[in-house]
DNA sequence: GCAAGATATCTCGATGTCAAGACAGATAGA
DNA sequence: TCTATCTGTCTTGACATCGAGATATCTTGC
């Protein structure tokens, strides 16, 4: 949201009332997290409304914002933004060479053609990846790392790892496997439809 | 998400070298969703990395974008942006009389105090709130909900907790709450940390 | 071989956000 | 009471993104 947005799900409830009582509950009680007070908040508005579903999808939410949040600074110590991590990611992944073009680069990461267009721009200017016309399409171009960018990709990947570990060290082995499962169920249904061209 | 942001976790893998191969996979076994792909591509290219955190955190980040979308179709059927429902249910929840400061809806919603102001201006402008001085202290402003901002945000967000409880269908009631209990233990260290004024 | 439509990339204008800072008013210590 | 500091809101400028559309090239069917 992005990242970019705001969350709709987010805040304390009562903050218009009283913020000391409850950030103080989660203080106190390290078993309630911000949902448990946003999903009490609604009860009390809405009694006639199931708010079951923001159990799960507030928690989504919210905890894909924190992540936002964790994986900048992560990237900022490697000197590079977020999206300029997506997009030399989207290309190391690929293999050697390491070059995609620019539309499969945008299908990869979900922006659009006007997007792409000024990302590859500024990381060409950066030294971090290189334009070159496509041999076989002459309305084509393709992109490829370099070194520069490749040397910096994989130590910003690998440092990612190591604070994504850390992140998800309050859960077992065992637990991460069932959740990576649950999560799996609910995204396959959104994986299925096709993405076009934006 | 959201959804201003890429996402450094998407994409096919294999997209440069063999489109259709990956989408295909995809139609063909319902139990793989594009994170495994995404996992068997880095494994590929970095057999040297343990690559397991993205299990869970790559799913987080696809779906919470996922849902932006669903979220932002939801809105607009009820002439609603994101933006402005997060600000409308920030004070729906607050209760009567649905009045909160500037300064506690933007720590509500997670946004600066700049864009807080302009969002205010517009969703006044829009009639959907109204902006008073605030009779206590004479730097502030109390922001309320109109009748229309009320009725308005009641319809969206009944209709958003439909919608939401049909992405969830794949899920039993039980295997729900396994997987809000999960996700609470990621996100408690996350909300603990103290959210100051941006 | 040609016309019609599809595709790949880039351009441009509008938009929403953030960061930094301006400013008025509140608050607390000397 | 005076002053320094804090707080709440708004202003401004920069920036990344999107959507629509322009242009060039490829592909298909006749």
């Amino acid at each position: 949201m992005t990242l970019h947005h705001a969350d709709h799900e987010s805040g304390r409830p009562s903050a218009a009332k009283d913020e000391t009582v409850t950030a103080g509950a989660l203080d106190r009680d390290p078993s309630r997290d911000e949902v448990d007070l946003l999903v009490a908040a609604w009860r009390q508005e809405r009694p006639d409304l199931d708010v079951e579903p923001l159990q799960v999808l507030s928690r989504v939410s919210r905890l894909a914002r924190h992540l936002d949040r964790a994986r900048r600074a992560s990237f900022a110590e490697h000197g590079l933004e977020t999206w300029e991590f997506d997009v030399l990611t989207a290309l190391r992944r690929a293999g050697e060479p390491y070059e995609m073009s620019p539309g499969a680069l945008l299908r990869a990461t979900l922006v659009t053609s006007g997007t792409m267009t000024n990302r590859i721009d500024r990381l060409a200017a950066a030294g971090l990846v290189r334009r070159r016309p496509d041999p076989e399409d002459r309305r084509g171009v393709l992109v490829s790392l370099t070194d520069a960018g490749r040397t910096r990709v994989d130590g910003a990947f690998a440092d990612l790892l190591r604070r994504e570990r850390e992140l998800l060290s309050g859960l077992g082995k065992r637990e991460q496997q069932a959740l990576s499962g649950l999560l799996r169920t609910l995204l396959v249904p959104f994986d299925a439809t096709d993405t076009g061209v934006r």
